[in-house]
DNA sequence: TCTCAGGGGCGAT
DNA sequence: ATCGCCCCTGAG
């Protein structure tokens, strides 16, 4: 295992959150599966962690992307400390953080998401992975690997349908196809982000919400946050927000209120109102 | 056992 | 631009 000091980085609340459906916390430790390795991070005393990638050890630079450890915390916090709510969100979930996903997988992923609570989402993907994912095997238990798009992209809808994943399977069956047929992933990296929206919005089971998951979850943008059912409660009912709003008028103000980094706000009100913390909460007037 | 909503999107008007 | 529907699961 490999030593890291990492401050201010609340692992918890951060990979078994909403934004990241592929950890584990087992016996102490954290586990995560991307389609290509295992991630085990366990926590130390004074803000040190240990951990180590699988089957190839030692990948320090992916750690450090997926985890984003090059941004300005301070700073992204100063910026989003707008009012009361975000400050009662942020004593919530004390340095909570966005993750930088693997593309493909976030975006199978939230195709899933689409009209399914948060636990049904981990459990269909657990099948998924259990069936069609590479088993490794680390500290005597065995785990799935995320499954590799060219396999989903190959599997038999009534396969997937027997995942549980309804309708959506003949969903990211195709839009499997899609990402390897456009090589998708590095297609975007060049891209603007309306030219991206663009072209996540041609998948099968993309609309806008899903579309601005994986552009915050995976792609790094900061500037735009998700607009699902909680999104919208927050914005309508603490920041009276008109509920008829366009969504793209709706991310228009997310963006000028916290000043380009609305992801990191929107990811501490998602978290603070969809929990059970929240109580009497009176609106911004 | 039953109802209901869930990190929405699609297709028909 | 609106609206009914969708495949299934977990919670109450």
């Amino acid at each position: 295992m490999n030593k890291l000091i990492v401050p201010n980085y609340n692992f918890h609340q951060t990979l078994m959150g909403g934004q990241a459906f592929n950890w584990e916390f087992i016996d102490g430790a954290f586990y995560g599966t991307t389609q290509d390795r295992l991630i085990k991070i366990q926590l130390g005393e004074n803000d040190e962690i240990f951990w180590q990638t699988y089957p190839k050890n030692n990948e320090y630079d992916f750690l450090k992307q997926y985890l984003r450890l090059d941004i300005n915390y301070e700073e992204i916090l100063n910026k989003i400390k707008k009012d009361k709510h975000v400050e009662a969100a942020m004593e919530h979930s004390p340095n909570l953080r966005l993750l930088q996903q693997d593309f493909d997988q976030t975006t199978l992923s939230f195709i899933i998401s689409s009209f399914n609570s948060i636990k049904s989402i981990k459990t269909r993907i657990n099948r998924m992975k259990r069936d069609l994912g590479e088993k490794i095997t680390v500290d005597d238990k065995d785990f799935y690997l995320f499954p590799k798009t060219e396999v989903i992209a190959d599997a038999r809808v009534e396969l997937l349908q027997a995942h549980s994943l309804g309708y959506r399977a003949k969903y990211i069956k195709e839009a499997a196809n899609i990402l390897l047929r456009e090589d998708l992933g590095n297609k975007l990296a060049s891209l603007d982000e309306e030219s991206t929206r663009a072209e996540l919005l041609k998948l099968p089971g993309i609309g806008d919400k899903v579309a601005d998951c994986i552009m915050v979850f995976s792609l790094g943008y900061n500037n735009l946050t998700p607009l699902d059912v909680w999104g919208k409660r927050v914005f309508t009912d603490l920041y009276r927000l008109d509920s008829n709003m366009k969504y793209d008028d709706v991310r228009k103000w997310l963006n000028d209120y916290f000043e380009g980094h609305a992801a990191w706000a929107g990811q501490f009100l998602f978290e603070w109102y969809r929990s059970k913390d929240r109580k009497n909460v009176s609106p911004i007037v």
